[in-house]
DNA sequence: CTGTCTACACTTGTATGGTAGTATACACCG
DNA sequence: CGGTGTATACTACCATACAAGTGTAGACAG
């Protein structure tokens, strides 16, 4: 039934280059999926099935599920099976809080010295973002998003912050993804971008801690809508 | 050679069932003999040896790695070898600032609101460790110093900024590791521990705070000398 | 003696077979 | 008809074998 395993490496690389191995291949796929909700809190995640899917054997699937379980994302039930986690609204309010303990930090360190390379990419990465919700692309929109936090870790000089926040961001990625399609959800976030990269100019330490944490605080505001509407997805 | 398949595993069930799996058992192992500088910065790991080491096949101890190098323990080189990474004082720094970000912001939480059962253990955890530090027994007082930090972050409500901090601490461990055994480097941290507890008792929270900061700023102290004297270990 | 080229010994990464454990459905007994 | 024991069909987990890439030592030509 296989055509070549010789080749079939190869193949599959001009589409999906992004990460060298297939296990991290396939952890970044499936990260993606289940943030898109594609692949829907509860549902039941075969090694098998995934492995077959993606032409792989079943070992860097497993890999790739044990990444996933290391930040939530999935659960590992031993000997029992592999399910994507419900929603935890706990601990996307801690994780909410970590986060904002994290960037206001980096934000009030930002106005003591700030990389320029980094100041300007900001300036792009707030245009390309604005186009992306001008053209109402979300996915674009997210990425963006996630650039300009990179960028303001690695302009202050502390790239590690970033890390430390992918580790937990977990939790809130997909009420984002929930929260995005709103309608008007986009722009008000941009202006806050701009409102902090203000206050970073100005070197005031104060307004730049509160801007992001105001930033930081919108996820909320949606929160209680979204868990009404697909009660399915949360947990507790 | 193998005396027996069906046995092996019910046999090293009895003297270290610590985690379930035979990869988390690894990690742990490694997770420590790194953090120990029993395996120090530089040296390499072979798959193979340690699988033989612990009796297992690759399979686990790949996947313990795997665990390691994602938190920076290791660095897993492709089709070449995986090494103990060498200690960055870029990254330990970085870690420290974020960890203090973390930390100040649970305190400041914890003046508002303290779980009572958390409450008490944090004097309980203060006196083991009081007596770990006249023992001079270095392992036990760092892991009661871990269990206090666990124990502001779940009293606080937030046991996920403890994970967060896990994340990232590997950096500072070894250091840690190294400072310890110096005179009379023990009984203060105790006394940070003491006045942080006040604070949060005053409901103060910029005492808390700066309580807290000072605690956390005590391991640049020792930074210099310990780089001095070994040089070996750190990166650039 | 020196530079290059090749073959080999190593590494990590992947594929595959097999084992232990759990849940479920079904037959069987009370 | 209700409750219990058993067989089966899954699962994660581990062991083993193989593939593919990398560094190095040694042969060999100049």
């Amino acid at each position: 039934m296989q055509p070549d395993k010789r080749t079939r490496n190869t193949v599959n690389i001009p589409f999906a280059v992004s990460h060298g191995s297939a296990a991290q291949r396939i952890e970044s796929e499936l990260r993606r999926s289940i943030v898109a909700l594609e692949l829907p809190p509860g549902i039941r995640l075969s090694e098998q099935e995934i492995a077959e899917r993606h032409g792989v054997s079943r070992q860097p699937v497993r890999e790739a599920l044990i990444g996933l379980a290391r930040t939530r994302l999935v659960e590992i039930q031993p000997q029992r099976g592999t399910v994507v986690a419900k929603i935890s609204v706990r601990k996307m309010m801690e994780a909410r809080f970590v986060r904002e303990a994290i960037e206001t930090a980096v934000v009030r360190r930002a106005c003591s010295s700030f990389d320029r390379q980094s100041r300007q990419r900001i300036d792009d990465l707030i245009d390309m973002q604005d186009h992306a919700a001008r053209r109402d692309d979300h996915a674009a929109f997210q990425r963006y998003d996630e650039l300009f936090h990179v960028a303001l870790a690695e302009g202050a000089g502390c790239p590690l912050a970033w890390e430390a926040i992918q580790d937990i961001k977990s939790h809130m990625d997909r009420v984002c993804q929930l929260t995005l399609p709103g309608p008007d959800a986009m722009l008000p976030l941009i202006e806050q971008h701009r409102a902090i990269v203000a206050a970073i100019d100005a070197c005031d330490e104060d307004a730049a801690a509160e801007a992001m944490g105001r930033h930081l605080t919108e996820i909320l505001r949606a929160l209680p809508r979204i868990e009404a509407e697909h009660p399915e997805l949360f947990s507790s």
